[in-house]
DNA sequence: TACCAGGAGAAAA
DNA sequence: TTTTCTCATGGT
């Protein structure tokens, strides 16, 4: 991965789109809630699921685990897979309790952290990282469908890498940069959801003119490249 | 109407 | 080991 193609992609995003200021919680706790509740969801629904859920009970773990399942599932009901995040954001709170709460959580070192986090039922790797770096302000990068997607039309990512292999790549390239990495993840998401949002899916609409990116992707646009190769 | 959204885990091949 | 299926609401 090319630091300065890289560097050059999150400029143009910047350049389009401005700073995101994320994540759009009040605290660590609620980072973490979004991230289980954002699986595969759209904001707009995960906010719904939060105003219900904090309408019933106040925002932290032991909260949600003195409320019944089958409650918490109804309050989460706007957030989709319902009965499914219920169990996860239990297990979740189950995890952290266990391991003293945000407090106790915070004095790991990042790279036990993160394997706590993943061995917790319904945390994979996407919403671990996603609170590595937005609650803990660890340098993670996080990688969603959306930077597969621009990164791929950019010719920066071929789609056969796995997660490791790109969050590895970025970091490499990029450097341990807490700063830069949340905001190079929030514009991408601004960036898919906005910009190269097209009906149907266009595979190339990165690299129309109209698309803010494509000039800084073009210079590396190479269809058949790899992240190690770039 | 059909597709998609800031995934993850279980089941099947 | 890799691929497919399931979970589900709300916007476009």
């Amino acid at each position: 991965m090319n630091p300065e193609r890289l560097r050059a992609v999150f400029d143009a995003l910047l350049a389009a789109h401005g700073p995101q200021h994320w994540w759009p919680a009040e605290t660590p706790f609620e980072v973490m809630v979004g991230a289980v509740l954002t699986q595969n969801t759209a904001w707009t629904n995960v906010e719904r699921a939060l105003e219900r859920l904090t309408a019933r009970i106040p925002l932290d773990a032991q909260a949600i685990l003195d409320l019944p399942l089958g409650e918490l599932a109804q309050a989460l009901q706007p957030s989709g897979y319902f009965n499914v995040k219920a169990r996860r954001l239990r297990a979740f709170c189950e995890g952290l309790v266990a391991e003293g709460g945000v407090e106790g959580i915070s004095a790991l070192g990042t790279g036990e952290l993160r394997g706590r986090l993943l061995a917790i039922s319904g945390i994979g790797p996407e919403t671990a990282d996603d609170m590595l770096l937005y609650a803990f302000e660890r340098p993670v990068f996080v990688v969603d469908a959306y930077t597969r997607r621009t990164l791929g039309r950019l010719g920066l990512l071929t789609g056969q890498e796995g997660y490791e292999a790109i969050r590895s790549a970025f970091e490499s390239a990029l450097g341990p940069d807490v700063p830069l990495y949340n905001e190079y993840h929030a514009l991408i998401v601004r960036h898919g959801k906005d910009v190269c949002r097209t009906r149907p899916r266009c595979p190339e609409c990165a690299l129309k003119p109209d698309c803010p990116v494509a000039e800084a992707g073009r210079s590396g646009f190479s269809p058949t490249a790899t992240v190690g190769s770039l």
